[in-house]
DNA sequence: ATTTAATATCGTAATATTGCAATATTAAAA
DNA sequence: TTTTAATATTGCAATATTACGATATTAAAT
């Protein structure tokens, strides 16, 4: 199929599993890396240090902003990105969360 | 393309993100959250639990054990699956990692 | 007003993922 | 040894994702 039943999930699972899965791709990963290594932000100097075309880059930093995790101001011309360090803490304690409370008992 | 481009990003970066990925479905999330809930460990429940096929369970159950979240052993002519502690504390901390040096300075 | 530079969007091809029915496989039970 | 129950695997259809070239769009610079 390719499509997921989210019908058959509770909200909660469906987002934890949705902050996963855009943190799932490793051009993502180092997207985040990247801005948080600059003390400015940065932006399509992303395509040369990452090495995908422009328009995929631009669709992952869509995927990021998606859930929040980025946002972007027009600077001139170019675009600004920048870690959105609230929601950047918030998913990481949902996600430390679902670490904590799922714990098993067996074996 | 559907294809990633592992080779241009780093071993770690690519660890990372499969972590993440296996994680991003809701289904493998309620799989970790039910086997967690119960005292003992828990199979084939599943599928009653979750509404999917059981061939479907079993494909979830799969993606699971290949980053070694989940051990199964036979235990008669049922399999026992438990959450490996050790491994998902390990994961964690990676996660916890990527988002601690991860911090934006910008705007 | 034109050009230029940066970014977004669209369309498309290739591949991956999800889900299931059908079919193995395996081990206990009869 | 045959049956039964639990799980894995296979094959397939439908949809999603990844990636990119081509084409908008937008704002500064000329």
């Amino acid at each position: 199929m390719g499509i997921t039943k989210t019908q058959i999930f509770t909200e909660k699972q469906n987002d934890l599993a949705q902050f996963f899965k855009v943190l799932g791709h490793p051009a993502r990963v180092a997207i985040l890396q990247y801005i948080s290594s600059q003390n400015a932000c940065i932006c399509n100097d992303l395509v040369d240090e990452i090495g995908l075309a422009q328009a995929t880059i631009s669709q992952h930093l869509k995927e990021l902003k998606s859930i929040g995790l980025l946002t972007g101001e027009v600077e001139g011309k170019s675009m600004c990105y920048c870690i959105n360090v609230e929601r950047w803490s918030e998913i990481q304690s949902q996600l430390n969360q679902f670490f904590n409370t799922t714990k098993s008992k067996c074996c």
